[in-house]
DNA sequence: ATGATTATGATCGAAAATGATTGACACCTA
DNA sequence: TAGGTGTCAATCATTTTCGATCATAATCAT
């Protein structure tokens, strides 16, 4: 077997197990455990594999811990007060009894917080929101079934005689990488048929939106502005971005960030 | 084991209980407790665990005992020995690659901890199984859309076109309320609801059931002792239940309680 | 075709991991 | 307090794994 069809069995290999050992990899190739050793070695110095003593293991960026997981932490913390401002101005619009949709993202997870007060009924696609919810408080929480994505923290159902569509809400309230003339945008595929499956389950949709997302645009489209009833965003919206809506007929709710000071506002204000 | 395996079930296995003992986790990976204890020395130092008298406790003690801990622990500390025993003789029939099916319970909740070293495809309808495994492992994790109930901690669907029939598995495994000549028993009619969904979507039956169900009836039966493949029991079974299992062709696999390294360390040779 | 370079396999000593043993120490109970 | 139990750290023997070296085979360039 040559050194390159090696590399491939190796590393598919490592995809399917968690660690593997010299002596796995000796019998699924044929050759000697130097060679297999001699491979590890110049595949880590790839980065394509982290070598550990009796074989080799797979490269996991950073460990995930806690509750929102990896690619939650990271972003989390980015403009997390306008996040819980937006948050609170969309909680106060459900009133105990309504049923709603929370789509998963990192906005949207602000409102767990809040809605530990609430008695509602939610469905949810993310994995965390649910759990959240389900620990800390008492609303009645429906998930849509399928395959559980640790990247995005989604559940994702590859076909479509799924739940979602016995599902039907008053609002659906949804986050996304950026908002312009031409509608929402999203960068990730796997998050954009997620979310085009819930739009049209709910009355309302509502889009909650720093006022940064107005600047960025992304590579997909998602849906026109004329599908949104209303967005949240925070009082650093530019008026040519809030005539933008008004000129969709889109209602606009701007949360007030409370407790920041000047010195942070001007920097995050620079930061874009 | 390797290394890398034993940390994966070690940190999984902490997540459960407030504390783990050097005891419990060598029964889990079937090394000694010189090892167990480096390694506990080891995840200590990378402040994976904090290192405790006995044994090891999470770092993270507070609210993340909630889900997996209320209603569960009130059962999950009953006969916990033998559930992990007969769980182990579970894992031991999976192979990487499988699909498989695991129904909610505490006594297959305790197949989470091994296999966490595994890299299966996993459909579930329990929300701590699909929890734990998520944080725990490099499973596929599939669960089942509906309603999350917080008494049985299972989603179930009101509805029957959710994605269970679209998963095919080679096994399923569950626990039960009691095992007799008719067959299968349980006392919660939304656990039967969720379980006979499940029942059909895979080729064998396992069961999981500790001895003392044996001796337990109950008002509800979920199948006929004829649709069950196998039965998965601890030592403590009689005579007259071995017999009636046999009488109905059903394979029997008895887990050891005590004694268990020598059996132990030759299946896992052979399962290789 | 020939020599050079590279890849592979085998061997052997070094290093590391593991398991068992021992004595010390803390904790519990009578 | 004395004795028993369980836990821990240190130690040593054994097994496993690693790295280096060398010989052979394969590949390449000229």
């Amino acid at each position: 077997m040559h050194e390159k069809e090696r590399y491939r069995v190796i590393l598919s290999a490592i995809e399917d197990r968690p660690v593997v050992t010299v002596a796995d990899l000796c019998g699924l190739t044929g050759v000697s455990e130097a060679t297999i050793r001699r491979d590890i070695s110049a595949l880590h110095l790839q980065k394509k594999l982290r070598r550990v003593r009796g074989g080799a293991e797979a490269i996991i960026p950073p460990q995930f811990v806690g509750l929102a997981g990896r690619t939650f932490s990271v972003n989390e913390t980015l403009r997390i007060a306008e996040k819980q401002s937006i948050a609170r101005e969309a909680v106060n619009l459900c009133a105990n009894g309504d049923s709603i949709i929370i789509n998963g993202g990192t906005t949207t997870f602000q409102m767990v917080h809040l809605l530990a007060a609430h008695r509602l009924q939610i469905f949810t696609n993310s994995f965390p929101i649910a759990e959240h919810l389900l620990r800390h408080s008492k609303n009645s929480i429906m998930v849509s079934g399928g395959l559980l994505y640790r990247e995005q923290n989604i559940i994702l159902s590859p076909f479509d005689n799924d739940l979602t569509r016995n599902f039907s809400a008053k609002r659906m309230f949804m986050g996304a990488q950026g908002l312009g003339p031409l509608g929402l945008m999203e960068a990730d595929p796997l998050l954009i048929q997620a979310e085009q499956k819930l739009i049209g389950q709910a009355d309302e949709l509502v889009v909650l939106v720093d006022s940064s997302k107005f600047q960025k645009r992304s590579s997909l489209v998602l849906c026109p502005l004329e599908k949104i009833s209303t967005v949240i965003t925070d009082d650093g919206i530019s008026d040519s971005a809030a005539a933008m809506l008004e000129a969709a007929d889109v209602n606009l709710i701007v949360a007030q960030t409370v407790g920041m000071h000047e010195e942070e506002a001007a920097s995050r204000q620079a930061s874009n």
